[in-house]
DNA sequence: CGATTCATGTAACGGGTTACATGATTCG
DNA sequence: CGAATCATGTAACCCGTTACATGAATCG
């Protein structure tokens, strides 16, 4: 039923219908085309996501029909909804949520294995994060209408993987004796 | 009713019920006593995970009493559970799994507000960052049972709050223009 | 003509947290 | 004696994902 949804996805939402007015699909569409595969948000948090935002007056909902297409619904934002968003933003943006260490547990077990074995699987670990930085892309090229807007955001990705990188390197060594 | 629990939660109680069995109680004492208030896990979580490890059979149950104090549920681990906690750390070793980017989207819309409005904000995130970094143990005093095995973990927690600092300082000189 | 695209949803599941319940005991 | 500690749990809730359903249109 009513879920809240996040303010990490209210914000989205919010933010890019401030752009231009959007539906379901298209929102879904754009925010895909910007995350190849890994989306941070799948269709049905849209969906809801767009619901609730309705139900709460952020944004206007209205039908469209383009030829014989299948009924599309476009939101666009409201006033509210706009100060929502800055709102949203001016909190979000002061503060640092503690990210969620996740696969870290096991750093605490490092002892359980054979130093040789630790070396190997840490080795591996270490060329996932390699690898995943290699995906990332450099600095997009400009022909996105978004163009700058997304540069922060991907920038903090690439700094969180280097560090990673670094820091599995330090541990290696340091386990090197 | 039943959970499966998360890798995560398996590895650390059966990491830790190989080092002494344990009872509930107990093991959230112990997990506390390392995270002071931030606990990654809650009571209920253990105890529905300790259930769980006991229907798999990867580790013992029974029941204790000392003096009058309330009934205790002992849990040890089987030689199934040292399997499973070896094959769960060597996976959880060798893999890396992508941190989820929490408190990032407004990244995304710093466009959305004046300048100087963004570099306010952005100097207090700067803050919180700074002062968690400050919140961490610096090297743990070696009186503890679990002395170097904390290590790795805590030593990623600060390389990644640096890493965040860092990048923050580049990114609000860069705004500076 | 079967597969994919457009477009929107719903139902069920998963998994963790909050809040609460219980009951004895020890501490101030 | 009231409050906190010991010890274990349950029920409700929150929230997101998976999987499925629908139905027309277009593409190969």
């Amino acid at each position: 039923m009513g879920r809240k949804g996040s303010t990490e996805h209210r914000l989205l939402v919010l933010g890019l219908l401030r752009m231009q007015e959007l539906h379901g699909y298209q929102l879904a569409e754009i925010i895909d085309s910007h995350f190849g595969g890994k989306t941070p948000v799948k269709k049905a948090t849209l969906y809801d996501t767009l619901r609730k935002l309705h139900e709460e007056g952020l944004v206007t909902s209205r039908e469209e029909q383009k030829g014989n297409r299948p009924l599309r619904t476009v939101y666009a934002l409201t006033p509210e909804g706009d100060e929502a968003f800055l709102a949203l933003l001016r909190k979000s943006l002061g503060t640092y949520r503690e990210i969620d260490m996740h696969g870290d547990t096991a750093l605490m077990f490092l002892g359980a294995l054979p130093r040789a074995e630790v070396l190997t699987l840490l080795r591996s670990r270490r060329d996932s994060v390699a690898a995943a930085l290699r995906e990332q892309p450099e600095e997009e090229p400009g022909d996105d209408p978004h163009h700058g807007a997304l540069h922060a955001f991907f920038s903090r990705r690439v700094h969180n993987l280097r560090a990673e990188l670094a820091w599995l390197d330090e541990l290696i060594a340091e386990l090197h004796t």
